[in-house]
DNA sequence: AATCGAGTTCCAAATAACGGAACTCTGAAT
DNA sequence: ATTCAGAGTTCCGTTATTTGGAACTCGATT
């Protein structure tokens, strides 16, 4: 005889939703592999004892299997880095990634089109990991990006995204950022953020006005929808240096083309069946 | 006086030595995440269960704790795929390699020089792993290879790894390869291999005369030390039908180079202190 | 309505993780 | 050379998590 034991009971999911999935012993091997990832310099043992709270034993013990598992590699001087495995697994899940494969001759096309460096990011909570990136021609630094994370408020992408989702989830998330004034225009404010929404929302193309980095401007669209459990933009980035507001507003039919290029092609192939 | 607890009887123990690092439940967590990672299609959740022996409320467990931690999503249609944290992981596990860091402007300069694809390998077990890779210009897929791994014995950066080491460490690997003929001219028995280990090892260079793709061809040479514990090599790879043998034979010295300049490097800002 | 297949939940028993303390190693100070 | 301090490693009884079988729910099919 059951009954409704009912898993999310109201009234305690209220307070904070951070932290706390208990996921047992793989959540704390996980957060030991998220202490090394994210150290500057690799940490040794004893670094991370005072990060991580855990006795000495057990830290120990954790840090062992995940060395065993070829998750983290240990120096010659017993310094922690994050192990190939980890690129391994990453590829696999990239290069088989059905969304990015479908997307990918649309930023490419864009890309040939503008002549710019061009992204494709994905919502994942409050950020936008760029699922992939086709860089302007000469630029030094190659596939920098991809992987990488950024906040939902300072990029062109994030906030295309946070315009898809209903009223009340924007402004949830709007209210949940820990807002950095990385520029001068950096959007800081959950006000500041939302009152650009309605714009976005009606034009379906967002600007970052070199919100997150000096110099560094993009015109972005979103795309994709909840029911596809897909939330997604494209970009176009340049240097405000050669690229002035009014060159990337000109794009904005091209980016716009892409994104619904980029749905009419979710529905065909991901919507009859999820065929890979 | 070591008790043998229960499954893993003697007899098994024999079997196969791979795949037994004990890591407990962490281990086990992975052996899923690796089957979800290594599928063609997207497996489901019955899918998993004929694949892993596991009863089905374990599983079903796991497979919630990996979905909670971000490590695997799964579609709408119950459908499990690698999940974006991979991505977030190693993307800062690569961009933080101090090794990939130091390599990158001599594979860049080798790049400019060649004008073809150079690759930068390292040595993990019996693969190669590729750490990075600067495109020939317009070739159409993009940090493709990027965390990829291939078979040691039928690749150039593999089998000019595989000469740095003792010769009985060499013939000990060329022993364990699952050997495939992938192309007419693969090596692909250990006498065929070792057989060009001595060339490799008083040149410094090895060839891959389409010996894992039809059509590719690639000039490579090892680098690194045991000491240093890394074992790495650099690439120039280019399709047969632009590059003869004689053109790739001709990169032979520039290759060299890159593998020294590298090398030289790594005694500088890896050796005294193992600085980032 | 009944059946089947797929996915999910439950709980006592089994087993793996915990954590304090003891041990070993290394390099620096005496 | 000897001592010492700190870092890293191992051990083992206790504790908490994982296990695995069975029961349950949900949806599609007959």
């Amino acid at each position: 005889m059951k009954r409704n034991t009912s898993h999310a009971s109201a009234s305690d999911e209220l307070r904070i939703s951070r932290r706390k999935p208990k996921t047992g012993t793989l959540g704390k091997a996980l957060e030991v592999l998220d202490v090394i990832a994210l150290s500057e310099k690799p940490p040794r043992f004893t670094d991370l004892l005072g990060l991580i709270d855990q006795p000495r034993g057990t830290l120990h013990r954790q840090i062992s299997n995940l060395v065993a598992e070829g998750l983290v590699s240990v120096n010659a001087d017993h310094s922690y880095v994050p192990g190939l495995r980890l690129l391994k697994l990453a590829a696999r899940s990239w290069s088989g990634n059905s969304f990015r494969q479908l997307a990918e001759p649309h930023i490419a096309r864009l890309h040939d089109e503008t002549g710019e460096t061009v992204h494709l990011g994905l919502m994942n909570g409050l950020e936008v990991i760029y699922l992939d990136k086709i860089e302007s021609k000469q630029t030094v630094r190659m596939h920098s990006q991809v992987g990488n994370a950024s906040p939902l408020y300072c990029t062109g992408v994030g906030k295309a995204m946070l315009a898809l989702l209903p009223e009340e989830d924007c402004a949830a998330r709007a209210a949940e950022f820990d807002y950095v004034r990385h520029t001068e225009t950096t959007l800081y404010t959950p006000e500041l953020l939302l009152g650009e929404m309605a714009e976005i929302r009606s034009s379906g193309i967002s600007y970052d006005r070199e919100e997150h980095e000096p110099g560094i401007r993009c015109i972005a669209a979103g795309l994709g929808s909840l029911e596809s459990g897909i939330i997604a933009g494209v970009s176009v980035t340049g240097p405000a240096f050669r690229i002035s507001q009014d060159e990337m507003t000109a794009w904005k039919s091209l980016v716009l083309e892409t994104a619904r290029a980029i749905e009419s092609d979710m529905e065909a192939r991901l919507g009859p069946r999820s065929q890979e």
